[in-house]
DNA sequence: TCCCAGGCTCTCT
DNA sequence: AGAGAGCATGGG
């Protein structure tokens, strides 16, 4: 387990198992998270901005932030309270699962905000990685709420009071009508978002596909990261292709339980490997 | 120039 | 219910 102390508006943390800051932030669940030529992380999450890096030690440091929002936010982001050495023994189980979280050691899945991680995923569809990090900062800048060190992601509610054309500056293309229909969905409450973690997967994803261009995939990957739905299992191209090539079309039964976090140790291996054909 | 990207909708069988 | 075209945009 790990510990924690605060010194000069630093929090410091010791004792942290798979946490990689380049595995986590930059392996395609969170897309605001950039890293300087030092190796120290910047970004935006709950309207608060964030600096962060780990020393040589193992430390983890977390600039300018306090105990209050360490206890009442990051702690739950960075899902510190959950065992990973468990979870990763578990997948170890099935060779291949082995090699995957080996390559992708310390990825761990962040807890986001539920209209932003919904909102990303909109964009993500039939799209790469860097245009989805340059809409969705466009989004952000254009409106957001601006806050010490950038812009926070838009609310439901202003995103709702805009219209297709007012998206134009976000060059999101066909998937600017997604992203107001689920703003106004979510902002008139016919969407329920905020009480997915407590829904059965299925209903849940259900509910998430009242919304215009939220199918599947994206409804998975939303209760993933940002609902607690660690059964979730968001199949992507990259993905599809790992479960032929690697799997024979099938998930291990030991990673049954874990299915969402197995997915982005496979995700990250098999885009970063591309080892991988549709064949 | 064509192909592809953390897919989905719409249409046609 | 299953297959296939089309979709906006930009990088390789």
């Amino acid at each position: 387990m790990y510990k924690f102390f605060s010194e000069n508006n630093n929090i410091y943390i010791n004792g942290i198992e798979e946490f990689d800051l380049p595995h986590t932030l930059d392996c395609g669940q969170a897309f605001r998270w950039k890293c300087d030529e030092n190796g120290v992380w910047s970004g935006i999450a709950g309207n608060k901005f964030l600096k962060l890096e780990k020393l040589s030690d193992g430390t983890v440091v977390l600039y300018n932030t306090n105990e209050t929002d360490f206890n009442n936010f990051w702690k739950n982001y960075f899902d510190l309270e959950r065992d990973y050495t468990q979870i990763v023994k578990k997948l170890s189980q099935n060779p291949t699962l082995k090699a995957a979280c080996e390559y992708s050691y310390g990825i761990r899945i962040l807890n986001q905000e539920p209209f932003e991680t919904l909102c990303s995923f909109i964009i993500s569809q039939n799209n790469n990685i860097g245009r989805i990090k340059g809409i969705v900062e466009r989004l952000c800048e254009n409106f957001g709420e601006k806050i010490d060190g950038g812009y926070a992601f838009p609310t439901a509610e202003k995103m709702a009071s805009l219209t297709v054309e007012d998206l134009a500056p976000l060059r999101s293309g066909f998937r600017a009508k997604y992203l107001i229909d689920a703003a106004q969905k979510v902002a008139n409450g016919e969407v329920d978002l905020y009480h997915l973690r407590y829904f059965p997967l299925e209903a849940a994803q259900q509910e998430l596909m009242k919304i215009k261009g939220v199918g599947p995939k994206v409804a998975d990957c939303a209760l993933l990261f940002s609902h607690h739905q660690d059964r979730a299992f968001p199949k992507d191209v990259w993905i599809k292709r790992a479960m032929y090539t690697l799997f024979d079309g099938e998930l291990p039964d030991c990673a049954t339980d874990y299915a969402g976090i197995a997915q982005q140790y496979i995700f990250f291996y098999a885009r970063d490997t591309k080892l991988l054909t549709n064949e």
